[in-house]
RNA sequence: GGGCCCGUAGCUCAGUUGGUUAGAGCGCACGGCUGAUAACCGUGAGGUCGAUGGUUCGAAUCCAUCCGGGCCCA
């Protein structure tokens, strides 16, 4: 023992009081092994069929659907999913704790080209080539269901909560069958129709490719340099009188057939470069270059200058085409690193030549068929394949004079996945959604503006995004998906459909789905006499492009949300990550308002994308994975579930070791509250609850502050800051409860009679705050809040069989009364502070140990002191955990910290007179007197 | 390169309409307790508020530029 210290009791002796006190006590096993123990819960819930039960409850009530976006049913979950489906189920779990009804349908995207093209591959090339494509579909659709399974067994253990029974699948035929209905509003609008767009096309095997199909490659290209001669000479170089052209640089020769104009970049400037008796003109920051290249012995650049945008508008000799006319227009694409500033564009070859086609209508020949043969289009080149036409072109070139040098250069070039030979950029025919020709856009625009986005800015972003994007190409070349459903006239070409065949589509497909279009010829389902309008054939050919995925999940709102009883369009909530502006927000909303005039959702929030602990992206380059998994298993699902609610979704979200690590910190810290609030209940019952009136003021004020928390989580809840939620039952816990309350009332709850009024009346507290709490974060913690709710007593969770189906809690308080107590508490609570700083310093100088030992005198402003005085000393001793406190009024504030008097407890521990009764002389009187109750 | 967004202690977050010395909890260090005990209590040290420049009497907060990062385009 140290010097000058107070009088302490022997240590290291057994104490037979400690029969006689009220010590905590619980099964509820402190460490919560939750890899372990999850699984039984969701067994639990399965048993009582808890997600039934959550909506049964709620039946009648207001409505809350939040409509789920379907994953890709491709690979295991990751941490955005997890994060995702997660978030969805908070918002879920506590709307239904609210009282909404609010049913949870899973969906999975099951169509598409990663699936087809992992399908393909698995299957190999030579297996490929006798497969059907019925067979093919098969396998896909066999391949999907696969990973529904796989997902949904990881969305469940993550505690998600949802008809997992009966998702919705975008390959199911009453789902396939919603596309169609869409599909013909649409067409009846007159928004869709027949166009064309560059993809890339693999003349050897004969397809289009996706982008993810491609392999990119360095190729030896040409690199040449030819010359427009303009129609008339640009005004600034006029005066010389001398043939004036622009001179462009291409590495595909083979695409100038089907050139119709030359970009400029709109900023740079242009000039004219006297040359061998003409003027040629190009970006002035790459004649030096030019020059070079063109092995040029002596040129001249003349004085004026010209800004693109300066020549915009004139006229030049199309290069094969002598007897048609090209433009000179402007374009953020044009690159002044290399070529010559000026791009010779042909819109039916390239994305960004057809993106700035379309903005100045230009004309998009395509002299190239599928077999990479060029047709009467290629003029002087027709029949011959692309392949072998670079080097004719350029000699044909040369021939005219208008080959400025000719070259070759190694560049990355796209490369068929399938056949690893370069591919092409070629204009297709395509069906198109029309952003204009009917007010699509002007129309989603709107529809914008009456939604709620969250966080705020994410209106921006879909409101640019709408406002901008060219027309919606929904059509793909590809066998694992649902087509396009229209017809066309095998003898004149024409399309051929309307409300007859879309019923009929609609009704074959909601039937026997998509796969009877590949199957079955349309004489078999549509109406008889279905005739092409033109010509009045009616042999008529099922259209072979499928519909892009996008379009199909944008359908949902039809196809779930209208078509499942207990869904509703709209939805009150859209819920994913921020990559979804440019997928299923706006697919969704492109298709509902152009079937239905309105959008498909009422709120749409939006979070961030999940990052490693530096921000950076997960890649398994960058070896930063967490996998859910992972997780799950050495932490468990709720320490997931905590780390979602505790980060702030509107940026991107962080995860690492160490976060997790903390999380899991936290989350003991939670789940011990929970525990001691259990085992200081463990002889209480609700019968035996003091009303407020007989509460000693700190119980009141116990009770005012846990209303506080329970307003404070609740708004944070609404204003779906589910952070804030975590941070706020999280400082409770630590601070308000175990810091304060929880440490005063150990004296009360251990040491005071069992049924003293004093003890029952800070367990109705506990328990007030237990049922609090343990609701509060259910939707969070679910599986942890539900161990403590079957820790409870019978009477305490009201005989309820899960805290999910036990409603929201409110705690009510008199107002006027929570006011002052506010008031009153902020001060001892501030006082507190220093008090317990004091305590420290008389610690360190050996003065106590615990702060029993010490009795403390406050000096204090008036106002102050007069609080504090108000709350009695005995209560604010009680309040410090000090064995006394006085009150003097003094001008500021000061702390000092004395011996105890009296003589330790050696029941309680307190400093206080013993002996006072003779029956029991060692104790004080409040222990003498709970001895003799216990005889 | 373009659109939208983000950058406050090692970590998760606060920081009101610009207004004293930028807060909390965790972690860390040190100490207490041993009747929440693989717990619990206390004290303390941690920040050029991404950087620079500007507006202002005053900037984490407003403006510009840059750096770093994310999503979506190109």
């Amino acid at each position: 023992m140290r010097p000058g210290r107070a009088t302490r009791g022997p240590e290291n002796v057994s104490n037979d009081y400690k029969q006689t006190m009220n010590l905590p006590t619980t099964e509820f096993p402190m460490r919560a092994n939750l890899s372990r123990r999850e699984p039984e819960w969701l067994k639990y819930w399965d048993d009582i069929d808890l997600y039934h039960q959550s909506l049964e409850a709620n039946e009648g009530g207001p409505t809350f659907i939040l409509h789920d976006g379907p994953p890709y049913a491709n690979g295991h979950i990751h941490m955005g999913t997890a994060f995702n489906k997660v978030f969805k189920d908070l918002v879920v779990k506590y709307k239904s704790m609210r009282g909404y009804f609010s049913p949870y349908v899973p969906g999975w995207d099951c169509h598409g080209q990663p699936i087809e093209h992992q399908v393909e591959k698995n299957l190999g090339p030579e297996k490929m080539k006798v497969t059907t494509q019925a067979e093919l579909r098969a396998m896909c659709r066999d391949y999907a269901l696969e990973f529904v399974k796989i997902q949904g067994d990881e969305f469940k253990r993550l505690g998600v909560r949802g008809d997992f029974e009966n998702p919705y699948l975008t390959l199911h035929h009453s789902y396939e069958a919603g596309d169609v209905r869409v599909f013909a509003e649409l067409y009846r609008h007159g928004m869709i129709y027949k166009g064309s767009k560059p993809i890339h096309w693999c003349y050897r095997c004969k397809t289009a490719l996706a982008e993810a199909e491609i392999e990119y490659g360095d190729e030896v290209s040409p690199s040449v340099y030819v010359k427009f001669n303009f129609i008339e000479t640009p005004e600034a170089w006029a005066s010389e009188g001398l043939p004036t052209s622009v001179l462009i640089w291409t590495t595909t020769p083979w695409t100038l057939p089907a050139n119709v104009a030359v970009t400029l970049a709109p900023d740079a400037d242009y000039v004219g470069v006297k040359v061998g008796g003409e003027v040629l003109v190009m970006a002035e920051a790459l004649v030096e270059s030019v020059a070079k290249v063109a092995d040029w012995d002596s040129y001249e650049v003349l004085p004026p200058k010209a800004k693109g945008t300066a020549l915009e508008g004139l006229r030049y000799r199309l290069p094969i085409h002598a007897d048609g006319t090209g433009v000179i227009i402007t374009g953020d694409h044009v690159e002044l690193t290399t070529g010559t500033g000026a791009v010779h564009t042909a819109p039916g070859h390239g994305e960004e030549d057809y993106l700035v086609g379309l903005k100045y209508g230009l004309p998009m020949p395509m002299p190239v068929d599928d077999n990479g043969v060029f047709d009467e289009g290629g003029g002087p080149f027709a029949g011959m394949h692309v392949d072998e036409a670079s080097p004719v072109i350029i000699e044909w070139l040369r021939e005219r004079g208008v080959l400025v040098s000719a070259g070759t250069t190694t560049h990355s070039y796209p490369h068929c996945w399938r056949c690893k030979k370069p591919v092409i950029f070629r204009a297709t025919e395509q069906w198109f959604i029309s952003m204009d020709e009917r007010g699509l856009r002007d129309s989603a625009l709107k529809a914008i503006q009456g939604v709620e986005w969250v966080p705020g800015w994410s209106v921006n972003r879909i409101n640019s995004m709408v406002a901008e994007r060219p027309d919606w190409c929904i059509s793909r070349q590809r066998a694992w998906g649902v087509p396009i459903p229209v017809f066309e006239c095998s003898a004149c070409g024409e399309t051929v459909a309307n409300d007859a065949t879309f019923t009929a589509v609609e009704k074959l497909f909601a039937e026997e789905g998509a796969d009877a279009w590949f199957i079955k010829a349309p004489s078999e389902y549509l109406p008889a006499g279905t005739a092409c309008p033109r010509c009045g054939g009616t042999d008529l050919k099922p259209e072979t492009d499928i519909v892009d995925v996008w379009f199909e999940s944008g359908c949902s709102h039809t196809s779930v949300l209208q078509a499942r009883p207990e869904l509703r369009y709209p939805a009150e909530l859209y819920l994913e990550g921020s990559d979804q502006h440019r997928g299923w927000f706006q697919s969704s909303l492109l298709t509902a308002v152009g079937a239905y005039g309105s959008a498909p959702f009422k709120t749409v929030l939006t979070h961030g994308f999940i990052v490693d602990g530096n921000g950076r992206k997960m890649s398994k380059s960058l070896g930063n994975v967490v996998s859910p998994a992972d997780v799950v298993a050495k932490y468990g699902a709720d320490i997931v579930r905590l780390w979602a609610a505790s980060s702030d979704y509107s940026q991107d979200v962080s995860v690492s070791d160490e976060i997790l690590e903390r999380t899991s910190e936290a989350y003991r810290r939670i789940r011990n509250t929970f525990r001691f609030l259990l085992s200081n209940l463990a002889d209480y019952d609700p019968s035996m609850a003091i009303a407020w009136d007989a509460m000693p003021e700190l119980d009141r004020y116990a009770l005012v502050d846990l209303t506080d928390l329970s307003d404070r989580v609740t708004k944070a809840y609404d204003d779906w800051k589910f952070h804030h939620v975590y941070h706020a039952v999280y400082s409770y816990c630590v601070t308000d409860l175990s810091s304060f309350y929880l440490d005063v009332l150990k004296d009360r709850l251990y040491a005071d009679a069992a049924d003293a009024a004093g003890r029952r009346s800070a367990q109705t507290v506990l328990a007030e705050v237990l049922r609090t709490l343990v609701r509060l974060m259910a939707p969070i913690l679910s599986f942890t809040a539900e161990e403590v709710w079957q820790f409870m007593s019978e009477s305490l969770r009201d005989g309820i069989q899960s805290v999910h189906v036990a409603g929201w809690p409110k705690v009510d308080v008199p107002i006027d009364e929570a006011a002052r107590l506010r008031e009153a508490f902020a001060v001892v609570l501030d006082v507190r502070d220093a008090v317990t700083k004091a305590l420290e310093e008389g610690r360190n100088a050996g003065v106590i140990g615990k702060s029993q030992e010490a009795r403390i005198a406050i000096t204090a402003p008036a106002g102050t002191a007069d609080i504090l005085r108000a709350r009695g000393e005995d209560e604010l001793a009680e309040m410090l955990i000090v064995s006394a406190a006085s009150v003097s009024t003094g001008d500021a504030l000061s702390i000092e910290v004395l011996p105890a008097q009296g003589e330790k407890c050696p029941r309680c521990w307190n400093f206080r007179t013993l002996g006072s009764d003779p029956s029991h002389p060692e104790v004080c009187s409040r222990c003498a007197a709970v001895l003799r109750t216990l005889g």
